[in-house]
DNA sequence: CCGGATCTTAGACAACGTCTAAAGAGCGAC
DNA sequence: GTCGCTCTTTAGACGTTGTCTAAGATCCGG
C-alpha cells in the first residue's frame, strides 16, 4: 500500500514525480541501510527505466530536504537512513551489516563539541562481531 | 628525528622496509587524519619513488597489525588514525575537518551491543559547525 | 652466487559518484 | 490545441578512490 508518499514529498518542498515517488516508496520504508547503488537496483525492480543519475540526484535532494540522513560508516558507500529520529549504529565487522540501536539504550553525557563549535548531530558508532560459540 | 620506527614495526610483526619506514614516519605522527591518497602525496615528498599500490598495501597492513585505526567518517576517503588510544571524533560539516575529542570528555554508559554480538570498539561521532557570531 | 620468500612497482581494472548537454513532461497563457 | 517556460530525467563521459595482477627488485640463509 502507498501511504501518501507524494504528500510527504510535498511537505518537504519536493515536487513529486513518478521517479521520486518510486524511489521514496522504497527508501523511506527500508531497514536495509542501502548504499546508493543498492537503492538504484531496488528501485529498478519496480521502475525499470530510472537512470543512475536520477537516483543519485534524488537521494541528495532528499538529504538536503531533511527526508533522509546520510551515514558515512563504511568504505565505498554512503548509506541512507530514513529513520530521522535519533539512534545509534552497530556495525558487524565481518558482514558489514549495520544495525540500529535505540537512542535510549545508550546513555551519553557531556556530548559537548570543541569550544566555538555547535553540535548538530551525534551518535555512538559501535563495531564488533557476532559472538561465536567457540573459537 | 626518527624515534625507532623500525622497532615499532617489528614489535607489530611487520618487516621493516625503506618504504614502510618512510610511510610510518609520516602516518604515525600526523594529526591530519589523512586519506590514503593524501598519505601517498605526503610520503612522496620524502620518498619520491613509492607507488600507490604500496601505500595502500602498507596502510592496510598497518591496520591489520593494529598500528593504525581506520575511520570511515566521510565520503570518498578512508582515514587513518595513529591514535590507537580511544577517543571520539568531531566533524566540521563545513570544512570536513576532523578533530579528536578526548575519551574522558564524553561519558557513555550502557554501550552494549545487540544480543549475541561483542563490541570491539566504539566511539561517539559528532557533527556540527563553527558557531557564528550571528546568523 | 643460488634459491625462495617477501616486497614493490606500473598499469589495468572496477566501483562509486558527479557532471553535462539534450530530451521529456507539466502547466499556464493565449 | 499549442506555444513557451520551467523543472526533471536521461545516457554517457568523466574523475577519484581503491584493488588486482604479473613482473621485477630485494633480502637472507646457505
Amino acid at each position: 500500500m502507498k501511504p501518501d508518499v507524494a504528500a510527504i514529498l510535498e511537505k518537504h518542498d519536493i515536487q513529486p514525480s513518478a521517479q521520486r515517488v518510486a524511489l521514496a516508496e522504497y527508501v523511506l520504508k527500508t531497514t536495509e541501510h542501502p548504499s546508493a547503488d543498492k537503492v538504484w537496483a531496488r528501485v529498478q525492480e519496480n521502475f525499470p527505466m530510472i537512470s543512475r543519475a536520477t537516483v543519485y540526484n534524488t537521494l541528495n535532494l532528499f538529504v538536503e530536504k531533511g527526508l533522509l540522513r546520510e551515514l558515512h560508516l563504511a568504505p565505498d558507500s554512503v548509506l541512507f537512513d530514513p529513520n530521522t529520529g535519533h539512534h545509534h549504529h552497530f556495525i558487524d565487522e565481518d558482514t558489514g551489516r549495520i544495525y540500529d540501536i535505540p537512542w535510549n539504550q545508550i546513555e551519553v553525557n557531556n556530548a559537548k563539541p570543541l569550544p566555538g563549535f555547535e553540535v548538530r548531530d551525534y551518535q555512538v558508532v559501535m563495531r564488533g562481531r557476532r559472538r561465536r560459540a567457540r573459537g
